[in-house]
DNA sequence: CGTTCACCGTTATGAAATAACATAACCGCT
DNA sequence: AGCGGTTATGTTATTTCATAACGGTGAACG
């Protein structure tokens, strides 16, 4: 992203360092060998940026930031690790801003986030949505499959 | 989009047509005149093509489309042309797609769409999650100031 | 009548995503 | 070990989507 407020730095503190990080991949690791899946090697990197940050980023922020020592990734190596990496649960894309994030909810479920227009935060969250726009769509005869929710506006932090 | 349908012609028949199509541009001309804005010829032209469509256009459609005998025009045009549409709540933008509709509920509402996967179409409806979005939010502090929802499926006629 | 401001046309470029094809690793099987 | 189907990656190039920047035009307002 690029408009990071100056204001209240603590509040971005999302990211995952050292033995959590390490944590969280080794978790990782342990879902896709259950159900039979392979969190390669770029797959793996893909998830460790994500994991790490500490706001959505970009599929180009992923390729440049991919190689260990600044060299870039190619950029269909990037998007298949996402594609694997949204496939499985271990993250979503945010449509609105053409970025990534980490899922943070474990277990099956509808994607949702608060997104702070000032700091670039995106809190995921679980509304009861579903049934809802499952029942709107049943009458009249939808079937639906994914739901994208996305809310914009001011964190606490941010706020005037 | 491109993944048309070919069974069940009869279900994208929403462009507007003839007097339709006029009176829909007409009672635009008033709603901005209403508001000291400004329904320029291209802006018409942009609102023109997405009333008479019947599935979402992106932005590129409407550049090829715009002149009247094949001219396209440059992209400044046609998103200059979509950021005041938006904004006068003539149009929305559909994330998960790139795309653009017109907006086919009165006054102001959260935008909110069915989309088709497989034919296309884009039915625009008016959930009750503001309330639920809300209360969430406030729950952390978070000050919501606008709403992204566009759920994935099959419409009715195009269910297996 | 001159200033102002919103709008427009145009050129160029930036940013995001995918097509297409070749190569390599993995896996179950003989 | 050797094979063959499958899955994943490497590489190049292209397509698709969106905006920056600048100068010109014309209505609006005193
Ligand atoms: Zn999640
Ligand atoms: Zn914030
Ligand atoms: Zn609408
Ligand atoms: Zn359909």
């Amino acid at each position: 992203m690029s408009t990071a407020c100056d204001h209240h730095e603590e509040h971005q503190h999302h990211g995952l360092r050292g033995a959590a990080l390490a944590a969280a991949l080794t978790s990782a690791e342990a879902r896709c060998a259950a159900t039979q899946e392979r969190l390669t090697a770029p797959r793996r990197r893909v998830l460790e940026l994500l994991l790490g940050a500490d706001a959505p980023l970009k599929a180009y922020d992923l390729i440049a930031a991919f190689g260990d020592r600044g060299e870039p990734a190619k950029p269909p190596t990037v998007y298949r690790a996402l594609e694997f990496l949204e496939r499985l649960g271990f993250a979503h894309r945010i449509e609105s801003l053409n970025a990534y994030v980490p899922c943070r909810i474990e277990g099956a479920h509808v994607a949702a986030f608060l997104i702070c227009d000032c700091c670039g935060e995106a809190a995921e969250v679980q509304p009861d949505l579903a049934a809802q726009v499952r029942a709107m769509a049943r009458a009249t005869g939808y079937e639906v499959r994914g739901v994208t929710l996305e809310a914009h506006g001011l964190c606490a932090g941010c706020r005037p």
